[in-house]
RNA sequence: GGCGGCAUAGCCAAGUGGCUAAGGCAGCGGUCUGCAAAACCGUUAUUCACCGGUUCAAAUCCGGUUGCCGCCUCCA
């Protein structure tokens, strides 16, 4: 439990339970609205202080951990390991300016495995009196009871490495005296001109700011042209680049779903083979770079290679033969399916582009009907050839914001 | 001060001992088009911050230098 919640519970008069419930459902709004899976379980500290008591019981019988005026703190220097997953060492660590020792603790580096509570602070009952768990504790008992003493694969930001994750694996080996996780997974900053972002320094946008502008799956591209353990600079010039990339992808997205109702000739098509090739060749190496500690950055590099690729076969005509149709079908599937992986594509082609054409109309104040009048007047001018007065319109628009597609069916339109 | 990470084209970004150093954006040339746009084709790093070393072979390993970032707090 966290000082901030209580904190605030105090201020504004309610139960800490009630505040962090708030604060819970405001992330949940954010996640919901980035497309973020909801979690199958999702464990809160309060209701696990039984198994908090009993881990902190066994840390005092193996004797990592001792009571101090109430508080109970754990032995860094009884832990042979500590500073492995950091790469530090306590000797080094003394060293620095800024670790000073603490009334109580016995080394500095000791962190608190429950807290004996003041007055006003919320409490449970436990055998060195009341109080109520340390900062560390409830992350390694609450992911040991649901996923067992060792598991996989544990997240978390680079900020967590030390001292929290080094904490947890002191509570949890020094306990069971297994392994506790195989694979730490520590994903890098979001910058803002190369300083990380952060609450504290101010240079922060929130979630909420940026999906006023952007859709969700905009921030995912682009946060997915990253490897997620480095750091990624923040900015709108590199989310309009992901926008304009997923527009690309929904483009071809909506012309594979018009040449699916294209009749197609009865018979095969010659270049239906290298095609074919590169498809599957897209698929296994996409699938290779993800397996290959979630190479995001590198699997988007195939799915455009791929895109291309299809993009290729329809410059070609292959899909008007009815088996290149069908590969080009499969091809679209398949990039869908890599969008859902990365929870990107989940719109209709349709409603993304039309939602993101209303967009920027808006933000640019740009009426529709005034567009259109315009491109009637053109659509004049060029039926009687005169394309100076034609030219004159479209450079016109152009100036506005718009550009436009002349196309077989009509002249399509689209804000820059 | 201690520890860790990063430095790859104009920009973003993969690649961590050996195929032509992915991919995207921007640029340039072309196909298409009345001209454009989109799409497609071609092109854009003899070289990976700098200096030395190991090796038949280095962006990749080792040592050093410079620059940037992060952590070192009872914040989880």
């Amino acid at each position: 439990m966290d000082d901030k919640i209580i904190n605030r519970a105090i201020k504004e008069k309610k139960s800490a339970d009630e505040i962090a419930q708030r604060y819970i459902n405001e992330f949940y709004k954010d996640m919901d609205a980035l497309l973020v899976l909801r979690p199958t379980v999702e464990p809160r500290a309060t209701q696990h202080i039984p198994q908090i008591i009993e881990s902190i019981k066994g840390l005092l019988d193996k004797g990592f951990a001792y009571e101090s005026n109430g508080d109970i703190y754990f032995s860094v220097e009884k832990f042979k390991d500590y500073g492995k997953l950091s790469r530090r060492k306590l000797d080094d660590m003394i060293a620095g300016a800024r670790v000073c020792a603490i009334n109580g603790k016995r080394h500095p580096l000791d962190f608190a495995l429950w807290k004996k509570s003041k007055s006003d602070e919320p409490y449970w009952h436990s055998p060195w009196g009341d109080g109520r768990p340390g900062w560390h504790i409830e992350c390694s008992v609450m992911s040991q009871f649901y996923l067992g003493e060792t598991f996989d694969i544990h997240g978390g930001g680079q900020d967590l490495i030390f001292p929290h994750h080094e904490n947890e694996i002191a509570q949890a080996e020094a306990l069971t005296g297994k392994p506790f996780v195989h694979y730490w997974i520590h994903n890098g900053f979001v910058k803002i001109n190369k300083e990380k972002m952060s609450k504290s320094l101010g240079n922060f946008f929130t979630i909420r700011e940026i999906l006023n502008d952007y859709h969700p799956e905009v921030l995912r591209l682009f946060l997915l042209s990253n490897h997620y353990r480095s750091p990624i600079d923040f900015s709108y010039d590199m989310l309009n680049k992901a926008e304009n990339n997923l527009e690309k992808f929904y483009s071809f997205l909506l012309e594979t779903e018009r040449i699916k109702n294209v009749k197609p000739i009865n018979s095969s098509f010659k270049l239906a083979n290298p095609f074919s090739e590169q498809v599957k060749e897209s698929k296994e190496e996409w699938e290779k770079a993800m397996d290959d500690d979630f190479n995001s950055a590198k699997a988007i590099g195939h799915l455009f290679s791929l895109l291309r690729a299809c993009n290729h076969f329809i410059h070609e005509e292959g899909y008007k033969y009815e088996d290149g149709q069908k590969l080009l079908g499969e091809a679209a599937d398949l990039i869908k399916k890599f969008g859902e992986v990365f929870g990107i594509f989940s719109e209709k082609p349709e409603h993304f582009i039309k939602k993101l054409k209303t967009k920027k109309e808006k933000s640019r104040s740009i009426d529709p009907a005034i567009i259109e009048d315009l491109i009637k007047k053109r659509a004049v001018y060029r039926e009687k050839k005169e394309w100076e007065k034609a030219d004159e319109i479209r450079n016109k628009l152009l100036e506005m914001g718009i550009q436009i597609m002349d196309t077989p069916k009509g002249t399509t339109w689209k804000v820059l």
